[in-house]
DNA sequence: GACTTGACAATCC
DNA sequence: AGGATTGCCAAGT
């Protein structure tokens, strides 16, 4: 607690997303107990590219499976690179089969009940 | 310290 | 069905 646990819930939940699956901001942020708070959760990515974390941002889009945020990685067409080398199908910044490929986080267990 | 912005999403007209 | 509004949290100005 305190200090932002919210980024670091978030950095723990996208931490998990298996290799060639892909998961929504909304998601993610009800996996942590803050449905409400996707926004928030868009803003830790843009956060976790600064910290140079390893965290597999790529595999983060909005709920349509846009690459909302394809246009914040070093070069504008790295995501869609990055996922397609998992195994992805892009069309027009669009996840092809998204809800096939989409990988829902698990609650986690730790910050509330 | 208040206001604005932001990689979203759900709800209301 | 689609545009407009609100909610939420953190960071920047």
């Amino acid at each position: 607690m305190s200090n932002s646990d919210f980024f670091d819930r978030v950095y723990k939940v996208v931490e998990q997303i298996p290799e060639g699956r892909v998961t929504s901001y909304g998601a993610i942020a009800k996996a942590i107990g803050a449905a409400k708070s996707s926004r928030t959760v868009g803003y830790a990515m843009n956060a976790c590219v600064k910290l140079d974390r390893d965290l597999p941002a790529h595999r983060v889009v909005n709920r349509n499976g846009v690459l909302t945020g394809k246009h914040h990685f070093p070069g504008q067409d790295t995501m869609q690179r990055l996922l397609e080398e998992e195994g992805l199908v892009i069309k027009n910044d669009q996840i092809q089969n998204f809800k096939t490929i989409f990988w829902e986080p698990p609650v986690s267990q730790g910050f509330k009940l």
